[in-house]
DNA sequence: ACCTGAACACCGTTCAAGT
DNA sequence: ACCTGAACACCGTTCAAGT
């Protein structure tokens, strides 16, 4: 005799991300994702292969919503300030989902990398700025290097290990604008 | 009667230090420290406060040789010079080290940050290549600007988050060359 | 077909009891 | 003074039994 679902992928998901901010990575536990959507522990085997495939939803959803926020910035003609506007937005991501954060770009304990197509979708828009700045050639590189630097610069900053004073704001704009710079210098 | 030490923190240090390598930041635990010291796990907790605190020992000592090692590197009057050789070094060092490294740059769930002197002194060599190239008024925010890259572009390195092809030795490359040249832009 | 309780092997941490 | 076994409250995962 079937018995009617009582949860599903996309609520299991969006549990196990709330659970993951507001406990961290040790608090999403298979238990307390379980009790969030009303069911036994051993129930979400059915959906969720393990507690490692919890966290590999847990970063592509958090992956497909990082690159929709950056594919829907306003393209100017004016790369440096776009760059700019791309490097905000992903650190305010940071800042809202620090621990989603860290998964999604390797830092985490347990990776896991999202599928080609995924991928290829949330960085268009950072592909797009890099190719203006330092042309299709060295695009991927110049992408690569801001990505690098914006993905380390959260991570330390979330991290709590800017330990040496100065402004960390200051820092961040600094960064931004020198390489914005470098790697447009290869055009002129 | 007093029995003696059958123990040390220096051993319980190495011997998570191996342990984290080994089997991940989650085989880091309290029993395996333990079992690989000689004792049983209740018995670190009159030097070790808790597993937060074990990890905190292992991201100084960490930390500690990280430092050592890049200010051993032989000081030539070429920035541009200097500064692969040093964003070369602390590569091999998270190579060598991934979950190590992981933790010292904040990037796992557990972050304490260590003592400031230790900060200091680890990050001599870097300011002052940092001075050289982008002068003594922006020599924090250049540093800063390479850590953040170099940390962020390994830390994405050993999470094997660079999936779109292309040549992850070249992008290496153009990222710190093309770093120096921006940092040392402000001093033409 | 889905969910459950029970069970198993772990884990960190506490603590009274040993030497 | 240090170490231990026992205990407690967790955890992920497996599986036979229920509906």
């Amino acid at each position: 005799m079937p018995t009617p679902d009582r949860t599903s992928i996309e609520e299991i998901t969006a549990a196990a991300r709330e659970i993951l901010e507001a406990e961290g990575y040790s608090g999403l536990t298979m238990q307390a994702v379980a009790e969030r959507v009303g069911v036994r522990a051993p129930s979400l085997d059915k959906r969720v292969r393990n507690r490692d495939d919890l966290v590999r939803l847990v970063a592509e959803a958090t992956f497909r919503d990082l690159g929709a926020q950056l594919n829907a910035l306003p393209a100017t003609t004016d790369g440096h300030k776009d760059i700019l506007e791309l490097a905000n937005a992903l650190r305010a991501f940071g800042h809202a989902q620090p621990n989603a954060f860290r998964i999604v770009f390797g830092a985490s304990p347990t990776t896991v990398p999202p599928n080609l197509e995924l991928i290829a979708h949330s960085v268009a828009a950072l592909l797009r700025i890099s190719a203006d700045l330092a042309g299709p050639e060295q695009a991927l590189n110049a992408a690569r290097t801001f990505t690098a630097w914006a993905a380390g610069f959260i991570i330390m900053e979330l991290g709590d290990v800017f330990n040496l004073g100065g402004d960390v704001e200051d820092a961040f704009h600094y960064g931004v604008t020198h390489l914005a710079l470098a790697v447009h210098s290869d055009r002129a």
